[in-house]
DNA sequence: TTCTAGATCGTCT
DNA sequence: GACGATCTAGAAA
């Protein structure tokens, strides 16, 4: 539970470059049972406006959309068929930027996420966007707060040794969008989705 | 190991 | 009423 939560100036590195930033950090989510966290090891940024794969594409603003359009260092909580999804905003306000939290790996908690995770091994705990917000206890309920401060917030991590670009994953039917390499993970790391 | 399909529900049209 | 920024199980190679 050491560690220090990232200042607000943090947050206000462009996106692309605050994608980056956040490997390595880690992130910590206070229950009732205890707290859980992990490092974040694989990013997605979402451009905004520009990006077709982004729900804010278009500035397209809708109640769900709401926070990106707030300043940086909020929480984005977007639940997709069962499962919940994090995200943190970036850019400054009225400019719809977020980055999707994709991977993480276990840290404190284990028994918490392995208890919220039954049936599957340590590396499928938290490899992939909906399964660590299960592991961690991230909820909708988290939807607009601030990483600066608990009950979900980050904090310094270490310093990645390589970092690696590629394409974005599960969005094929977004045109030339899924082409942009603006997804971000530890190189050689075990817990990256893939 | 790779792929195909079904589950399942809040949000937007 | 349709559609996902996904996950999992089960089948095929």
């Amino acid at each position: 539970m050491e560690g220090t939560p990232m200042p607000p100036t943090f947050y206000e590195q462009p996106t692309l470059e605050l994608a980056k930033a956040l490997l390595g950090c880690v992130l910590v989510k206070e229950t009732e049972e205890g707290i859980a966290s992990g490092y974040i090891v694989e990013t997605e940024a979402y451009m905004g406006p520009i990006d077709r794969a982004a729900h804010s594409y278009g500035n397209r603003r809708t109640k769900r959309t709401e926070v990106m359009f707030h300043e940086a260092g909020r929480i984005y909580t977007y639940v997709m068929h069962t499962h919940c999804l994090v995200n943190v905003v970036s850019g400054e306000r009225e400019k719809p930027e977020a980055i999707l939290i994709r991977a993480v790996e276990p840290l404190h908690g284990q028994e918490l996420m392995e208890a919220r995770r039954p049936g599957h091994v340590k590396k499928n705990w938290t490899n992939g966007p909906g399964k660590l917000t299960k592991a961690l206890g991230i909820t909708m309920e988290d939807y607009g707060g601030s990483y600066l401060q608990p009950p979900l917030m980050i904090t310094e991590g270490y310093q990645p040794e390589n970092i690696s670009a590629g394409k974005r994953i599960g969005i094929d039917n977004t045109g030339e969008a899924r082409d942009y390499p603006w997804r971000f993970w530890v190189s050689g790391n075990p817990y990256v989705s893939r």
